[in-house]
DNA sequence: CATGAATGAGAGTTCATTCAT
DNA sequence: AATGAATGAACTCTCATTCAT
């Protein structure tokens, strides 16, 4: 029997948040401040969750899972389609995630990247970081292996080789766009031309 | 001579904190904490640094530059001569590169990624970085373009984008890493056959 | 009949508060404790008390009198017949204390004392206190007395003398109960053959 | 190599807090209040102290041991010798032990039994307190068996019994005290009277 | 060079209380 | 009568920094 501005308002104590954190990290970021910048007091943060680690969950379920599970029921329907054009399939997955996410780039990836960092010092995370991998790596290996079986992909390298490359590449254009050294987007299709027969 | 110590405590300092950063980032490392860790007192870390961000920029400068300057040296020396093979240096300097720092790998990434988030929220550092990753990339692309001229690698792709792709491909398995899901460095040779010709 | 469930609410905020306050004390008892404890939301609080100090007034008032004013009837009554043995009476008031209150005797103990120590920062619990007290020795006080004029209790003693001796023995086995010292109903009864000719 | 300020300072703490404690009970007590009182500020509390649960436990080991320790010497030592009057002795233990103290009764009465309450919720506190009691319990025992074998205490009551009874009655005096209704002397001299042939 | 006392700002958290629904 | 959102003051504790010794 919740209050809709009880709801309205969680939700933009983690919009508000998430932000902070992508610019300062989490343990930087002061539960003052998220109040503040939603107009509210610190007080009634506590009405919402029982301490700042459950923000964080929050955060980490609700705006950082890359919407996996979403794009995961997609990509497998569509694979189970004939004919089925698996490249396409893997630009969806690779490129289109941000703009899927409906989400500033840098801020996501900002965001997760605390969150890696956070990861070392809490098991819960942790957990949660790597059974996400698990469950990315598993769409692409997927994928992969659809294109292999349909001759659209190399088979002289194993699809979980192929896999890691792709998520390992992924992952180092996040960090070199951090950097402000941008990779554009032609760069990542000639790893694809490399993968596609 | 009378300061001997003095230098000698300075450098434990910086030891000290660059391990406990790597565990728990620059922000949550206390002064008090590094300076039980060496056997001393929070006050006297003030006659070795003005504040603590000194000593982040200490850290940086000291542990964190993946010494280039003295891989540089050797690279560069390597390249002009003939005849010159180029795929062990691109080795060196990809798969090498934790080994010549004399420092746990997870230790070093963690430190390093650490510091790139931590950039965020302050300038210096970020320039830092993105300076780090230039003379970075700026050594790989002397290296690459080497092996073009010599027609040991392919020449249908820019330098440049080759470049990026190595460095982005070993950032993201850096990440990988830090998540528990390590990469073999058979699949970075994979790579490099698609580099070389 | 439209209050039957308001009242009925309040009795189980009173009851649930007691026992909370024997085992913590009434300042470390939020009123949210008390409140979830019966089921309910620590707004409604507010509808039966006008505050928290209330509640401890009707505490006070209800679970921790000793029961004295009908005790006190019973007592004067059976004080009243002739012949009147004053020594049952006498066990009555400091031994069956407890059992007539229908309470477990550590939990009536402890809230008391808690009670007690409030006292010095709340001066109605210190009157309130005092007047409890003083209408317990007065009853004691007239038992003695009447034993004194029937020749069954010595008189060389003065009445309140022995009034404030068996106040304060009471009191003390409280203590030592509490302390997890109790001591044996046996011991108490050597003080009364003392008293006793 | 402690600064003699720094002795200074704790031992004020102590003191301040050990007062104010009694007043208000230690779960009442602020840190910001006790530093207040004593002209400092409360983040240099820490310099001296890992919490405020050693602050508790500082103030039951030096404040309220009833000094036992010293006391007892003293009386072991007078029971040793030949004759010996234990009649002075017990009254030493019961009646002059808050003189001993250096101490107001009420401050020190007062803090023993917020200590008292605040033992339900802390095992250390617990502990200390039966420890506590055992060892005020095992000397006046000792003087009572003395006062039997030399005649000097009825003993047609158990040695154990009555050192309950006094542990009890003293006690039990110190509540009424609180409550404001004061048992003077001669009426403890009555309890004497009666254990002493 | 090193120490330990002191500071003051700010952190996360609790809680009695108010109030619109 | 009961709810849950919100408040604001108070709490314990942390920490970078300063300084007399």
């Amino acid at each position: 029997m919740k209050y809709a501005t009880g709801i309205e308002t969680k939700k933009r104590i983690v919009d508000a948040a998430f932000k902070l954190m992508a610019h300062r990290g989490f343990d930087a970021l002061s539960i003052d401040d998220i109040m503040k910048s939603i107009g509210r007091t610190k007080g009634s943060f506590y009405v919402h969750f029982n301490s700042k680690e459950e923000l964080l969950y929050e955060i980490m379920e609700t705006r950082l899972d890359r919407g996996y599970n979403q794009l995961a029921d997609e990509i497998l329907e569509e694979l189970s389609r004939e004919p089925c054009q698996v490249r396409p399939l893997l630009e969806k997955i690779t490129k289109e995630v941000y703009s899927s996410l409906g989400e500033n780039r840098l801020t996501w990836t900002s965001a997760f990247y605390h969150l890696l960092i956070h990861s070392r010092k809490n098991e819960v995370v942790q957990t949660w970081l790597k059974s996400n991998a698990e469950q990315w790596s598993s769409l692409l290996n997927h994928v992969v292996e659809k294109g292999q079986e349909t001759g659209q992909i190399r088979t002289d390298v194993d699809a979980q080789v192929i896999t890691n490359m792709m998520m390992g590449i992924v992952m180092g254009y996040d960090i070199l766009y951090m950097i402000d050294r941008p990779v554009n987007d032609e760069e990542v299709n000639l790893i694809h031309d490399w993968m596609f027969v």
